[in-house]
DNA sequence: CGAATTTCTGTAAACGGTTAGATAGCATAT
DNA sequence: ATATGCTATCTAACCGTTTACAGAAATTCG
């Protein structure tokens, strides 16, 4: 049993008589091709079951409609959701996406970016590692005119299209919250400072304690590098520790406090009463964990859908590559048990 | 500004006196080229900063290491590692992955099946959307002899590459554990009966009952369409009315187990006390949720670096289309609180 | 030293589309 | 009748590799 053979434009030339060319125009549905012909050509490709070649097709327009994706970790709720988005829009538009994981590694980034501009994709979506402070291996890609969209955690030196939310108020949002239910000691779980989502959000944390006058307390603020469940753990501890203890936490993501208030329930502290704790991302497990915790929402399948629209929308002609366009995205507080106590 | 222009083998060979096959040559690293020569050409080739061009070479190799991965939806946790897995393995074997999702619904199935076929992928991984039950539209791989491994949901009458763990076992190890906590009525969340992995674990399910001299009853029994956190709702609901109620419940997933708790807790029902509950994926949630739920552990991660191998590592010489070649992996219980009751 | 090998490199034809430019046929305008 | 323009199609080059085959140079051998 041998493969089937692949009929090509030749093949469908011969059968019925027109030129490869014509046939090729046909097919693309060119107005220079009489509705005759091209209603014969369509007939006959049907017929013979002709299938285009898109690597040919792709080497003569050097155009993929390949959509590259760098993230950390696909096994993340948000980034997950953030792919899906962009699978389900770039697939509708006829494009495929290709996938690479960093694991939060710089090195890794530095070289997934290599073999995504080496598969010759037709825009990038990248939500950089934890780690990345130099963009640099993104230059290639603006060299050669290919659309880079940073979505949610972007960089603030290099200029291209940015999807992102207001971490900013989010953090802001999140900590009045706690404010208003009466915290007076709020601490905070803060991730890495030179990613902007980190920043920004422990930036909405401080002044919000200004703005309420509370005074802000170094202790109080946890610098994570991960913002793992383990870490989530010894933060909590070292919390509990404290005298007096803190009696709010606004955490930069749901793993770090829910690991915290299970942490906090096993030495019988009460949330909300003892510690209200707040989130952020809500993924599943904010809905689960008991009190159910309090979180920002990210809007991410929505992201990664206006990600993918912006790449393929991008136009050549009208791009300004010294311009960074930014679509910013509002999150909203998602209020459960773990803050409530008013 | 324009773009950096892009040079080829002929650029090359212009720039040193070779001609381009001896540069092609060359850079794969053909033995018929001198040392001599071979080390100039790469010298000359990194200075340049020549890139090959895949889509030139996939044309005329007719091979684009590209694995093609479909499955129902990315964020879910199982999925998620699935495809961590796979990515992780192809990308060091220098390939990429491009993703599909169905959503769980036959039509986009068979609509990504030719849409990867088309992206002419050098192999398939495939895991079944929950509708599937004919497999006609993987016949054109086939064909094509392109490698499909199906992982986790796969077709029972369909030959090819298989990656899958006990579910059979898994469902009677975690039946009999119940039996050993002292259940005597122990329902089952089971999911479409079509689908191998929900078929077997109910039938270990009903063997450890049979083999136990539990009776089987059929109000205990509840038939899932999806095994959504909705159903699971639903399903509680309706077993907790019936009188006598359950003491025990096996759930084919921990989204609907962890729901059930979920109702159950709300409604005064002691966990595991007057309900032991086990599901099944060792998701996240299932060490979130209060209390902790048992489950089975998947070996999502590594069943998806399998199937990649497979795949690449696919011989067409050796391969015979006529027969299934199975990976079994085995799968654990975790014990956690949900069912503890001795 | 010439013949026979072996080693290395070059020529040219693929792979399968796309597209600029040429051409042919025909209707209309001058 | 010739020029002009329009429509429909074709020719051939091109995208950038790979590779069968040919051929040249270097080496070995009788």
């Amino acid at each position: 049993m041998r493969e089937k053979k692949k009929i090509t434009i030749y093949d469908l030339a011969k059968r019925i008589n027109y030129s490869p060319s014509t046939i090729s125009r046909a097919l693309n549905d060119d107005k220079t091709i009489s509705k005759k012909a091209t209603k014969l050509i369509k007939e006959a490709a049907a017929e013979m079951g002709y299938r285009r070649n898109i690597l040919a097709a792709s080497l003569r327009n050097s155009k993929t409609n390949t959509i590259g994706i760098m993230i950390a970790r696909i096994n993340r709720p948000f980034v997950a959701s953030l792919i899906s988005g962009v699978e389900d829009y770039a697939r509708k538009q006829g494009n495929n996406v290709i996938i690479s994981q960093s694991d939060d590694i710089y090195e890794n980034e530095v070289n997934n970016a290599k073999v995504l501009f080496d598969s010759r994709i037709s825009g990038l979506i990248v939500s950089l590692a934890m780690e990345t402070q130099d963009f640099s291996h993104f230059e290639q890609f603006v060299d050669q005119r290919i659309p880079i969209v940073f979505v949610d955690r972007v960089p603030e030196e290099f200029n291209s299209y940015k999807v992102l939310i207001d971490n900013y108020a989010a953090g802001y949002k999140a900590t009045k919250h706690l404010i208003e239910q009466g915290c007076k000691r709020i601490a905070h779980f803060a991730g890495a400072q030179h990613r902007n989502v980190y920043k920004d959000r422990m930036n909405g944390y401080l002044d919000a304690l200004k703005e309420h006058n509370l005074p802000v307390d170094k202790e109080l603020i946890i610098k994570f590098k991960t913002l793992s469940f383990e870490e989530g753990h010894k933060a909590a501890k070292k919390l509990l520790a404290l005298d007096p203890m803190p009696d709010g936490l606004f955490s930069s993501n749901d793993t770090a406090a829910v690991s915290a208030i299970m942490y906090a329930k096993k030495n019988g502290i009460n949330i909300p009463k003892d510690l209200a704790v707040i989130g952020f991302n809500d993924d599943p497990m904010a809905s689960i964990v008991d009190p159910a915790l309090s979180s920002v929402t990210h809007p991410a399948y929505q992201m990664g859908k206006i990600a993918a629209q912006r790449v393929l929308n991008h136009s050549e002609e009208t791009y300004d590559s010294s311009v960074s366009e930014m679509t910013i995205l509002s999150t909203e507080l998602v209020i459960r048990e773990s803050s409530k106590r008013v």
